[in-house]
RNA sequence: GGGAGAUUUCCCGAGCGGCCAAAGGGGGCAGACUGUAAAUCUGUUGUCAGUGACUUCGGUGGUUCGAAUCCACCAUCUCCCA
């Protein structure tokens, strides 16, 4: 099966300018193709991941990738999906998220000898002259057109600046320049980013009458249509300091059944028949689903021995409703004590498992906090010096558990 | 440049000068039921204290015993006319 089939089989592939040419592609060539990337994080989340697979496919394929980072981009800020206008971010921080996508983009593609290219489109964007832009790419756009794009309707009721509404021009003039610069012929990008594609194609038509081609790929969406990958924390993101193995690994793991054997299919190597054989399963079976899934996630993007230790930890502390060693742990020191004891609402607060202290006694007096396997029944309830010991278990709610420990 | 309207707590959205920490929904959190799932039901959702205080309704001033509600100016946004 080759790479398109593979993508299409999966249910990756939403939309494409061409489908039976870029299938031939796929097969016949050896292709130039770019993802974009906007530096809007100083990490990159899960829906990176979907594209940054796609690249590392094409590249044991034979394909040559390129990375294009929106060091340029960002000074704009793409309006797409976006309800508001983005809070201008500066250079500095365009920079800086830059170079973290790269650090954590390296471990995925293999740059050596020109086998991927990490390229920064501030390179030729920033230093464009107005006046140049406009001859160059402002011809082959009209408003009426650019208008049209469905990424733009729900801005044009909500407000939608000259600024922002210039994003297209300039990812389509990237296109243009990476086909012209290296033979570029294929953009790839989240389904999201259709419009801002199909943009480019039509510029490089208009510009040098060749055909080149877009493909885009299902974002990956919840079976209620809203975008995975969200917790309280904002995104799922890939660096382990922003969102833990362990976090990651439980965010799989508990995900609603009937979105498993998707992120399967999109979001690991697994091969579609070993897939299939899970999705036979029923009922509570579902969870050996999960538990394959959770592991596989979190091996790609944290290795195997960090997905080892998510899942052990997981299983002792909802099996056993036990302890692990790698759980979240708060240190005390004696000042954090009034006359040898300390309330478990400010216990709570100082663990950050609740924002507030009314927040706090409001879980307590709900039921939704245990110390060391007991209920704290009062909202004033407190824990003494002795009782804490070497150390306690906080667990709040059913699948939080926190430790505490004395310095 | 002229005219009309908007800005409310995490989001949407209702708010009569006092009964407004502010309806309703969504989301979140907790409890029951479960499979670390979904659905459902219940409670809860500004801060601190423990039944009272404090800070919130775009910003700054003002009117009033009392302002989210009235007035003035500023800011931002939407719509109509140029």
């Amino acid at each position: 099966m080759n790479l398109f089939d593979e993508f299409k089989a999966r249910g990756m592939i939403a939309q494409c300018t061409n489908e039976d040419e870029v299938k031939r592609l796929f097969e016949n060539e050896k292709l130039t193709f770019y993802i974009g990337f906007d530096p809007t994080a100083d990490s990159l989340h899960i829906g990176h991941f979907i594209q940054l697979k796609i690249m590392a496919h094409m590249q044991r394929a034979g394909h040559r990738p390129i990375a294009v980072f929106g060091g340029g981009t960002a000074m704009i800020g793409d309006p797409t999906g976006k309800n508001d206008m983005r809070k201008m971010m500066t250079k500095e921080t365009i920079e800086h998220n830059v170079e973290c996508f790269k650090k954590q983009m390296s471990r995925f593609i293999d740059i050596s000898d020109g086998k991927a290219l990490f390229i920064n489109n501030a390179d030729w964007l920033m230093n464009m002259n107005y006046i140049d832009y406009l001859r160059e790419v402002g011809p082959h756009f009209t408003i009426s057109r650019m208008l049209a794009a469905e990424c733009y309707k729900s801005r044009l009721e909500k407000g939608l600046t000259f600024m922002e509404f210039n994003y297209m021009t300039m990812q389509s003039y990237d296109f243009y320049k990476l086909y012209s610069d290296y033979g570029c012929t294929l953009e790839f990008g989240g389904d999201d980013q259709w419009s801002n594609i199909i943009g480019g194609v039509e510029l490089i038509r208009r510009k040098t009458g060749k055909e080149v081609y877009g493909l885009t790929f299902k974002l990956l969406l919840t079976s209620e249509g809203k975008k995975m990958g969200k917790t309280e924390k904002g995104a799922l993101w890939l660096d382990p300091e922003k969102t833990s193995p362990y976090d990651f690994y439980q965010y799989w793991r508990n995900i609603d059944d009937a979105d498993v054997i998707n992120c399967m299919k999109m979001l690991t190597f697994m091969p579609l028949s070993e897939i299939a054989e899970y999705e036979k399963l029923e009922g509570s079976e579902i969870n050996r689903a999960k538990e394959k899934l959770a592991y596989e996630v979190t091996a790609v993007i944290h290795g195997e021995d960090e997905a080892r230790k998510a899942e052990e930890s997981a299983k002792k502390v909802f099996a056993a409703g036990g302890v692990s060693d790698d759980m979240p742990t708060t240190e005390l020191s004696a000042a954090d004590f009034t006359d040898g004891k300390i309330f478990v609402s400010d216990l709570l607060v100082k663990a950050k498992l609740a924002p507030s202290k009314g927040e706090a006694k409001r879980l307590i007096q709900q039921g939704g906090v245990l110390i060391n396997d007991s209920k704290a029944e009062r909202f004033d309830a407190f824990v003494t010096l002795d009782e804490i010991g070497e150390s306690l278990i906080i667990k709040k709610g059913k699948k939080t558990y926190h430790r505490i420990v004395l310095k």
